[in-house]
DNA sequence: CGGTCCTCGATTATCGATAATCGAGCACGG
DNA sequence: CCGTGCTCGATTATCGATAATCGAGGACCG
């Protein structure tokens, strides 16, 4: 991929228009709610409207990007309330990760899951938050990748773009070393190859911030919309 | 938002093919395995490529197909392997739904579950398999609706496909009764909109069958894979 | 006789152009 | 002034055609 913009040789055209329209997205250069024009994207890029389309639909599946019929793409700005309906989600899914991976994971990936954690602790001593997330994310993702469940990594990465701005905002109200520090717990229990622990500690991990970033919210039974509603990020 | 038009927003090519196709693919008229031919889609309908190879793609996201480049797109046969790993997925999933539906049911969503089981009997008394198939699906989408949690109800839709092959092989070994009338705990627990019982009986209701199917596979913490592999479905 | 290389039909991936649709801005009537 | 309807530029949806790629089958060589 290290060709230059003229030639996107090597693969297929979509699959090169979507990783580099979604690096484009993750480092903000699209902004949440901006739209992407199909016409300026193949100007950009030299190439024809037809693969254009397809990488937008990728990253649509993926849930990056919304579309509306004639209306166009744009990036997703995921509401608090989207952001909120998540937790429950994730956590069920990491718990179910963290069982599965408890017996199966190997020293190898031990040691990679601790590095993970180095990394993390080493990007919050330079206050780099962009590296804080890439390691979190890939923390998890090794969980999942441990649990050699292919379905259920399938199901957790749908969830990329919703637990990307899950860290971006909850970053704001607990520091970067609470979030770090918090994976600690989860790597103990996998080392000792509880399932059970291992997935109540996933499950922990994932609810704690949740309670943290909505108070009260997640775990009320009646909903109180006020709260919500007020927040819609105005861009 | 809905849709600013008034509601007739109809008629993208795209999305009619997408259920046309998906209609055959459940109808078994694309047998699991089969490709399914742009060319020939594209003549049958008197369409041109693009919107062809768009409605793919979509069925592609949910699952129902699968595309390797230069190859072309074929209906997905689900191996034994893969309904296993759907096993706790769904299962952590529909606690997830009973627990945040028990809260916030109404009288009219419990009527519609209780027309659901009725449609289920009637089924099964002519031995209707297709028509259970749908009336179950319809009974733990409108659990999900309940839950107020459209993230929750994207994730869960995109496993259709598996939810589908899965109740058509476990049919073989539990009798469609057996499955009908194991969905009236579930109604009885929503009706107290007891939260945690709900959530215990939607898992129950998962673990269950994917008990009855896979043996005692999916609940062990020491792998078997014997037990597994040699069940590879040669169709 | 077995294996490798090449050709060819079938199919997918991409292109450039056209038709359909949308939203904003302007003229017009009240 | 204010709302209504129309026109127009911008953008998406679809089309028809071309280039790239794949897999099967046959020719060729050892």
């Amino acid at each position: 991929m290290a060709d230059g913009t003229g030639g996107l040789a090597r693969a297929v055209l979509r699959e090169q228009l979507r990783e580099r329209l979604l690096a484009r997205i993750l480092d903000g250069e699209f902004a949440p709610g901006e739209r992407i024009v199909e016409s300026h994207v193949m100007k950009e890029y030299g190439v024809s409207q037809a693969p254009v389309r397809e990488a937008l639909r990728d990253l649509e599946a993926m849930r990056f990007v919304e579309s509306f019929p004639h209306r166009g793409v744009r990036v997703r700005l995921i509401s608090e309330r989207e952001l909120a309906e998540m937790y429950p989600v994730r956590a069920a899914l990491e718990e179910v990760a963290g069982r599965a991976a408890a017996p199966l994971v190997g020293d190898e990936t031990l040691a990679l899951l601790d590095d993970e954690i180095e990394a993390m602790r080493a990007a919050t001593r330079d206050d780099d938050v962009h590296a804080v997330l890439v390691h979190d994310a890939r923390f998890h993702e090794l969980v999942f990748e441990a649990a050699d469940n292919a379905l259920l990594l399938d199901v957790w990465r749908s969830l990329h773009a919703e637990i990307r701005a899950l860290v971006t905002y909850t970053r704001v109200r607990v520091g970067l070393t609470d979030i770090v520090e918090s994976h600690v717990p989860i790597l103990q229990a996998l080392r000792q190859h509880d399932p059970a622990l291992a997935g109540k500690e996933m499950r922990h991990h994932i609810e704690h911030f949740g309670a943290l970033a909505f108070a009260e919210k997640t775990r009320t039974e009646h909903d109180d919309p006020e709260k919500i509603e007020k927040t819609a990020r105005p861009d």
